[in-house]
RNA sequence: GGGCGUAUAGCUCAGUGGUAGAGCACUACAUUGACAUUGUAGGGGCCGGGAGUUCAACUCUCUCUACGCCCA
């Protein structure tokens, strides 16, 4: 195959990822290698392609393809998560623009539409992985929602409750009002926003007064709805001020309800006037208050319904006007907030806050202004209510325990370590894992409720609903089983309903049928997470004993955004251990955001958003990924640049056109691993930097050092081969030279494109795999059956001289020396020049011999004379320990070529005088590293030897 | 309030207890020769400020300043 003149990417891209696909590729079968298994982060199923994938797949991909080529059956598992509220808002979205909504299907029907919308329009950014060149199996892609994984996440569920491990409780939880749904606090995201902070009056009761006299405790508050359901005044234990009325009340403005002062440490004596209003069934730190105050999470005051509007409290003191209202205000309509200050205001309980305006006006407001840390929710955007709920919690604290000792321990191992302080400090101040969401989409709670056994019978509690006895089952017939034992067949009909509600309506029916037993399933679903944390290992066919499981289980490293590391790395630890027995990984890589040329975070919202697929398709994937892996040192976040890509697209040019090269003068695809023998210095000097290529690659990889691994690369492809050992070897191709150089050239040449091509391949898929089936042509020897992405990983094993490397050092010194001169003196770069060396070193005898042409093509020096020059005006060039004698008569002006060596010669006695100084000092030599003493002299030694070729050459110019 | 990170060339970033690096940008020169998506050469940095440890600090410690992130 020839290959164009120019390299254009999208030719090739769309055609070598079918090829590997269809041919199964990404995953040959190797029963017997050594597994190396990474699984995929499943990007939500709602989701595309954004530049974070990129970079996070790039990754993964560059890891997986290099362990591939080294021989091991490398998995990289793929696949896509249910992401249930995200999923479900699409479906909902959908349904609203047709004027429909959920409610008016049965969960049945609404859960059809979200799988047929999963099938039709899911997991777009599966086909957009493919375009990045992501080498995983998809032959086995996964879904959270598969049969095989529900499996498992019913069967974690059903033995974390049996292990009491995940419980039922009331608590305060984040409920989004928007979406009806509780979240975990880590989908909490806080925002400081411009808020007020009103002071009231809250009237003590019975003629009580405080030390002052007044006949009112003052409270503050950034909720004055939330009053409409208080129920304690909170004062410091210590607060002198208070502590006559410890115990004693107050009297709600609105309500009339009667609540105690209580004693209790939350409240700031510093902060407003040192008392606050309790609100346990809406507020967090209240919530404590409340508990401490030996009020019962079952009896807190509950004021507002699931979206957020006011509803009549259990003791029934909430006035009608407030019923309906929303909390606050909201799309322009005044809520409860609004018309409690409205009213505290008539009755004189608000007091104002007084200020003065800029011209030193005194002014009074309703509120003091104050910047509020306010929760939103990360997927509604609506500020979060606590509110007094029943759902399922995880103890994670229990199961926090081992991933913190194995991360301490090093069995777990986080890269970059400083991660490691975050981990700890979230673990070590984890909380109870809130994992039940009101969706209909997800893995429905395994849950059943039925009416719990009471002395004489059975009893159905209507409002608790923690007093409904529970069956938690991960199959019909273990539920079946545990209903049987719980109500005897003999004596009971089991009879499965759809709600509660209907089970009352069971109870309560008094028709003969009271030996029906109704049952009814949590309506509630997991939380996404929970799936999700069983990756590692569910992907493979856990619960059951696969060879996949056997095999590769625990994987051999991840690599996530930090952005996950609570929601989902420390989840399939936890997860990992308790199912496993043991950490998923070893291996925790950590890599950064990319931001936005500014530097800024990018979002939609700012418009900012830099789309991976259209940087491909201006530059090609290979150089998006190329970008991607050079830029990531770890631990820094990646800011974008067009330019950079642009450069790594010109990379990629610059090796297609050495690959045209080298088939313009026959050099094609190599036949054996190890590097062929040797007989040129320039060849074996290219050997010899493969090799230590090859030590650098490896060592940064083992290192996840993708920008070293990247540039090593880049740099040797770039500096060495193409700026060289092309030039180096043109010479071996011209007319007339010698055949058997030319023939060990052409095999040396296409054995080191070959290596190369190979370790650029994990960076750069596409080109490589393109130019490696065109060598393999041009060689005769198709590379059908033995395309790159399973090549061998190169293994040099040669033995280079030092005496042929040296050579080609030096002719390299020689060359840049000469091309520095004749630029600094305005000579013409391509002028050819007689050179004279008077006293030659043996490097210098033996190369100039050897390599003449060399020497004449590249330093463009020739003829070369060993021996005296003729008097004149000269320039001088070093090389090594050698200086060549340039006569210039009538070319150059004198005193710029001693100007030009005057600087040199500065250069250099600086570094010696330095080193010298340094040599001097007695404490230096006494005290510092022998191998950094024995440096020191070899330094001073090369630059006073330097500085004495300089000075000599200045003398001679005279 | 607690924790973490960053500060190095005009820009984006590596780096190491022992003479400061890359890419891009910039300057000069080069064009029938694999490649202008190029080549050659070059300019440019008290490595954020201050103090300390050390024979030696850009590197280690402390501190200050600025910016960013996370948690409460």
């Amino acid at each position: 195959m020839t290959l164009s003149t120019t390299f254009n990417p999208a030719d090739i891209e769309t055609r070598w990822y079918q090829h590997w696909e269809e041919k199964g590729l990404f995953r040959p079968d190797r029963p017997n290698a050594e597994a190396y298994t990474i699984v995929n982060p499943p990007p939500n199923v709602t989701g595309s392609l954004h530049i974070g994938h990129a970079l996070d797949n790039t990754l993964q991909d560059i890891v997986i393809r290099y362990e591939r080529m080294r021989g091991k059956d490398a998995l990289w598992v793929v696949g896509t998560d249910h992401a249930g509220i995200a999923t479900q808002m699409v479906v909902e979205r959908q349904l609203e623009e047709r004027q429909d909504k959920r409610t008016n299907y049965s969960r049945e029907d609404f859960i059809k539409k979200v799988w047929t919308w999963k099938e039709e329009s899911g997991g777009t950014i599966t086909k957009q992985l493919r375009r990045l060149g992501c080498s995983m199996d998809w032959s086995r892609e996964q879904f959270t929602m598969d049969e095989h994984f529900t499996d498992a996440v019913l069967k974690t569920f059903v033995d974390l409750y049996n292990d009491g491990l995940i419980y039922r409780d009331k608590r305060l939880v984040n409920w989004d009002p928007k979406l009806k749904t509780a979240i975990s606090d880590l989908e909490v995201e806080t925002q400081d926003i411009k808020g007020s902070f009103w002071h009231f009056k809250y009237p003590l009761e019975d003629g009580v007064t405080l030390a002052d006299g007044r006949d009112y405790i003052e409270v503050a508050t950034t909720r004055p709805e939330t009053m409409l359901a208080d129920m304690a005044v909170a004062v410091h234990p210590t607060d002198e001020r208070y502590a006559s009325v410890v115990g004693k009340h107050v009297v709600l403005p609105i309500t009339g309800r009667k609540v105690p002062i209580v004693a209790d440490e939350h409240a700031d004596p510093e902060l407003g006037s040192g008392a606050v209003k309790i609100t346990p069934g809406h507020d967090f730190n209240d919530f404590e208050v409340g508990k401490r105050a030996g009020i019962a999470a079952g009896d807190m005051l509950n004021m507002l319904d699931g979206e957020g509007n006011v509803c009549q409290t259990s003791d029934a003191l909430v006035p009608d006007e407030f019923l309906g209202l929303h909390r606050f205000k909201r799309d322009k309509v005044s809520g409860a907030r609004e018309l409690v200050i409205e009213r505290l205001k008539e009755q004189g309980f608000l007091i104002p806050h007084i200020t003065k305006t800029k011209k030193g006006e005194e002014v009074e407001l309703d509120a003091e202004p104050r910047t509020i840390a306010t929760p939103f929710g990360d997927r509604g955007g609506v500020v979060i209510e606590p509110w007094l709920t029943d759902q399922w919690y995880v103890d994670a604290e229990t199961l926090a325990a081992k991933p913190i000792e194995q991360v301490k321990s090093g069995e777990i191992e986080i890269i970059p370590n400083t991660w490691e302080k975050t981990f700890f400090n979230w673990m070590d101040n984890i909380q109870p894992w809130c994992v039940s969401r009101q969706l209909w989409w997800g893995h429905r709670i395994p849950a059943w409720y039925g009416p719990k056994k009471v002395d004489n019978g059975f009893a159905y509690s209507l409002t608790n609903k923690l007093e409904r006895q529970p069956f938690v089952a991960s199959n019909e017939k273990d539920l079946q089983q545990q209903l049987n034992d719980y109500y005897p067949e003999d004596q009971f009909e089991i009879k499965f309903v759809e709600t509660a509600s209907e089970v009352t309506n069971w109870l309560w029916n008094d028709s003969g049928e009271r030996n029906i037993i109704p049952i009814y399933q949590d309506q509630d679903v997991l939380d996404t997470w929970f799936s999700s944390a069983l990756w590692p290992f569910a992907t493979l066919g856990w619960p059951n004993d696969t060879d996949l499981v056997q095999k590769h289980f625990p994987n051999n490293l991840l690599i996530s955004g930090f952005d996950i590391l609570f929601f989902w790395d420390a989840r399939m630890m936890m997860m990992g251990q308790y199912n496993m027995g043991k950490a998923p990984w070893p291996k925790l890589y950590l890599h950064g955001l990319v931001r936005a040329a500014d530097g800024a975070k990018m979002s939609k919202s700012k418009g900012n958003v830099v789309d991976p697929l259209g940087l491909i398709d201006q530059y090609g994937a290979d150089a998006l990924r190329f970008f991607m892996a050079a830029m990531e040192s770890q631990g820094r976040d990646i800011k974008m640049d067009d330019e950079r890509v642009k450069g790594y697209r010109n990379f990629g040019t610059k090796l297609w056109n050495a690959t045209r090269f080298c088939q313009s003068n026959g050099i094609g695809a190599s036949s054996t691993l190890a590097a062929p023998k040797a007989r040129l210095a320039a060849n074996q000097w290219i050997i010899g930097e493969v090799q230590q290529t090859v030590e650098k690659l490896d060592a940064a990889m083992a290192d996840l050092r993708f920008d070293a691994a990247a540039n090593t690369i880049y740099h040797f492809t770039w500096d060495r081969f193409c700026d060289w050992y092309l030039e180096l070897i043109k010479p071996v191709f011209a007319e007339g030279a010698s055949e058997t150089a030319a023939a060990e050239t052409r095999e040396v040449a296409g054995w080191v494109l070959d290596q190369i091509l190979v370790m650029l391949h994990p960076f750069m898929p596409f080109i490589t795999e393109e130019l490696w089936h065109a060598q393999g042509d041009l060689a005769g020897t198709s590379r059908a059956d033995y395309p790159i992405i399973t090549a061998k990983w190169p293994e040099p094993r040669a033995q280079v001289s030092k005496a042929a490397t040296d050579a080609i050092d030096w002719v390299i010194d020689l060359t840049s020396n000469v091309r520095s001169a004749k630029n600094e003196l305005g000579i013409p770069p391509g002028a050819k020049l007689p050179a004279f060396l008077p006293a030659p070193s043996d490097i210098a005898s033996s190369t100039i011999e050897r390599s003449s042409a060399a020497i004449e093509r590249l330093a463009r020096l020739t003829p070369v004379t060993l021996g005296d020059a003729p008097d004149g005006p000269a320039m001088q060039i070093t090389a090594g320990s050698d200086v060549f004698i340039v006569p210039l008569e009538g070319i150059i002006d004198i005193a710029e070529e001693r100007a030009r060596l005057a600087k040199a010669l500065e250069a250099s006695s600086k570094e010696a005088a330095s080193l010298e100084g340094r040599l001097s000092n007695a404490n230096f030599v006494e005290r510092a590293k022998p191998e950094a003493v024995e440096k020191a002299k070899a330094d001073f030694a090369h630059h006073s030897a330097e500085a004495e070729r300089l000075k000599a050459a200045l003398e001679r110019l005279g």
